[in-house]
DNA sequence: AAATACCTACGCTTAAAGCCGTATTTTTTT
DNA sequence: AAAAAAATACGGCTTTAAGCGTAGGTATTT
């Protein structure tokens, strides 16, 4: 005698959480099914109604899934939730698996892997999207060949955000309250470590590393 | 005696695509429902059926929905498209627009708002989602306010680009063929016309104005 | 025909950047 | 405790960039 499953769908697309809600309700199983549109509305649904199982898109607006899913297992710890998301971004699947997601599955699944990750998460289990395990392990070849990365010191990275600023090596002299030589001798080594030539092509090399943002 | 509509949808994610299925099959109206995962497959359906309305993701692999969109237009001309998109980018809607789509919808619409579209496309009219219209309203009036842009000639964006590059003002007038002075000059007037200070602050304007890519 | 905009070019000056060193102090690693 | 790395600082020297003015040739627009 199982009692009705208790299903929240958390999508800021109505479309799809309508066409969902359909797959659900006409299949054999009991279940019991709510929606939010944002990781808000799923906040104030559960202050009233306790879900078992929650489909988290990630994207959302207000309160994404990411934070959603933080606030929910802080509250109702014993709630799985499974990440629904468009993209195989690794940093989204292991920002929500830290968050305390217990599966995650890409918006191009099938009805049927969402219902073997239900399954899986229901007994204890993880799930993932073949796609996302494929992703996960190039992932993880690729750090482990490639780990060095930008080598720059944390007063390099401070100073060379400054050139690209626009910054002439005087005013980050003042700035740092350091002798303008010695950002000069920081610059020069900056310009070896990143093997760039010139201004032009460090302010591109510190794009491209995400030193800074344009 | 209506015959059957002919509803093609095409969209990469499998998910969408059968819950999208599963809202106009638990319909009244008589309905044909074909589906594609890309644009290819589209074209390869279309060979042996031919569609009254093609409902249309735009990002998928192999062939998007605009290539898609042009290819269905030129060989089957009567049939109406309407775009399906999860964003309201610009771009998006106007090359489809200028493709052939005869409506373009979000993913976050609801079904009724589907069903609206079919109903205006199969009369002849155009479709926008609500969030469409006001984008498109809005980008009028931003593209009426802000007409100057990058008042840049071609020259000095060429030597823009070329200084992003990392080369200097010699190497740039060598590769042009021109002096070293008319490049210094060419600088200076980009300088001014940019108001940016140095090197570090052209290359930084150079990408926000997509005259550089990282 | 005149005005405008653009590309071209030169001279001059100062400031900044780039390239070669060395060296001391502090922090981190071993 | 010793070694390595990082941050600091200074000197000289060369090249490049930046800021200023001027000006001829050309193509386009008015």
């Amino acid at each position: 005698m199982n009692e009705a499953l208790k299903l929240a769908l958390v999508d800021d697309h109505d479309l799809f959480r309508e066409g969902l809600s359909f797959l659900f309700n006409n299949q054999n199983n009991k279940q019991e099914i709510k929606e939010a549109s944002n990781g808000q509305e799923l906040l104030d649904l559960l202050l009233t109604w306790q879900a078992d199982i929650i489909l988290m898109d990630i994207e959302m607006p207000i309160m994404n899934g990411i934070e959603a899913t933080r606030e929910v297992m802080k509250r109702y710890p014993d709630t799985k939730i499974i990440a629904l998301s468009m993209h195989a971004n690794e940093n989204y699947y292991s920002e929500m698996m830290v968050a305390g997601a217990k599966a995650f599955l890409l918006k191009n699944s099938s009805f049927e892997e969402v219902q073997q990750a239900i399954v899986a998460v229901l007994e204890g289990k993880n799930f993932f999207s073949p796609e996302i395990l494929e992703s996960i392990i190039k992932n993880l070849n690729r750090k482990k060949n490639h780990p060095p990365k930008t080598d720059l010191t944390s007063r390099e990275i401070e100073i060379l955000y400054n050139i690209c600023k626009g910054c002439s090596n005087q005013e980050i002299a003042e700035m740092l309250f350091i002798s303008k030589r010695t950002v000069d001798k920081h610059r020069e080594n900056i310009l070896l470590k990143t093997q760039s030539k010139n201004t032009a092509a460090l302010v591109i090399f510190a794009i491209k590393n995400r030193i800074f943002e344009v």
